[in-house]
DNA sequence: GTCGATTTTGACCGAATGGTCAGAAGAAGT
DNA sequence: ACTTCTTCTGACCATTCGGTCAAAATCGAC
């Protein structure tokens, strides 16, 4: 066995397989798949170029690595959102999971971006499928409480899209906000979280 | 003179350097500015490489001119918000102003995010001169409205993010938003009008 | 149709890119 | 200390990148 890509064993190969996805985050979610170079993947992880490529067979290995392990840690919070749950009060949750999620995975969300916005050729698949069967799901069960009279009526996917939007978007959008709140030190977190938390509570509650 | 930079002057140069701008739009947006070659962007206008750089002097100008061009239609939305008229009939209308932006516009969307997302090393300036100049004005019209009791009392910078990251939302991941409302010839376009109308019209109306 | 200016092209350049390979260096068991 | 497997490296390769240049083709005013 020449490649130790099935899984890792020795303690080198776990040490320095982390160090590449962990550089080849940081760089692809700065410059997007094509803008990334493998020079800079081995330079912030302290290797050089071949011994990166003994860990892995290809730049788009590295990448398709990446997204696959993101996309369950991104979708958990909505498979959280429990049917059985008080429905403003799931939502208001999902909605602070999510943006804790920007809050502490700015890079993985970055990475996400910027494969949606090249029209998520590598992860369309999963988007046609898992995803889609998920939020579907979840729609169904927002519906539900929006027939029901527990929520007002309201369109669940643009529900959805629009928690994505406004979530994401402070991880995403992260330089833009930093240059207009100015006031260096100022973490938006906090102040992003109960912004939040008011619009979705005022759009729910039935009238 | 052997560049035709300054101002273009003939009918070919106009046809020409809107064409290469046009496909450099087309380009740029879709791979960002390091994912984008000067070989694709030359294909997409129908000309030869050199020939493309007879009209501008590196990729870095037409990257440049594109951004300059898009910001001010980019802003005018914000600009047109008029302290002077009904507060959430204002909001309201700049939701809707936005979201058109997002339908007719989605490539410069699409340009800007990429920009945004790689931590806008080149319109730094512009963000923090004019951009913020107008936001923190609009802000405090807001604040002011709030104050007086017409609108309910939020924080004008989180709605101005907010509004930006939902309307911007439907044009950046156009392609997430397409897999997920999968049956084809969906427009979501008037869909996100009527929520996002609801959304700010629930969050401004004073309790 | 002539002539000068504009426009276009093919051939080319140095640097950077993703990737290969043979072999050196290091670890680990015996 | 010897052997074996793992880890690492320098030298190298083909291709693509942004960009140049001299010369050819085309245009437009007269």
């Amino acid at each position: 066995m020449n490649k130790p890509d099935g899984r890792r064993r020795t303690r080198i190969q776990q040490k320095n397989s982390q160090a590449i996805l962990d550089a080849a985050l940081e760089v692809f979610s700065s410059y997007g798949f094509r803008g990334a170079t493998l020079d800079q993947i081995a330079q912030a992880a302290g290797l050089s170029k071949p011994n990166l490529l003994y860990y892995f067979d290809s730049k788009e290995d590295i990448h398709a690595e990446l997204l696959a392990g993101l996309l369950d840690t991104w979708l958990d919070p909505l498979r959280e959102l429990d049917p059985a749950g008080d429905p403003i009060g799931e939502i208001r949750a999902y909605v602070q999971r999510k943006l804790e999620l920007s809050r502490d995975y700015p890079r993985e969300s970055r990475l996400f971006a910027n494969e949606i916005l090249q029209g998520a050729p590598r992860i369309e698949a999963v988007l046609r499928g898992d995803l889609k069967t998920l939020v579907d799901d979840r729609a169904a069960v927002i519906r539900g409480w929006a027939r029901a009279g527990k929520i007002a009526n309201i369109d669940p996917y643009h529900l959805i899209f629009s928690i994505w939007a406004t979530t994401q978007h402070y991880a995403d959008f992260d330089a833009q906000i930093g240059m207009i709140l100015d006031e260096p030190g100022t973490d938006p977190f906090p102040g992003a979280a109960a912004f939040l938390d008011l619009l979705y509570t005022k759009l729910l509650r039935p009238d």
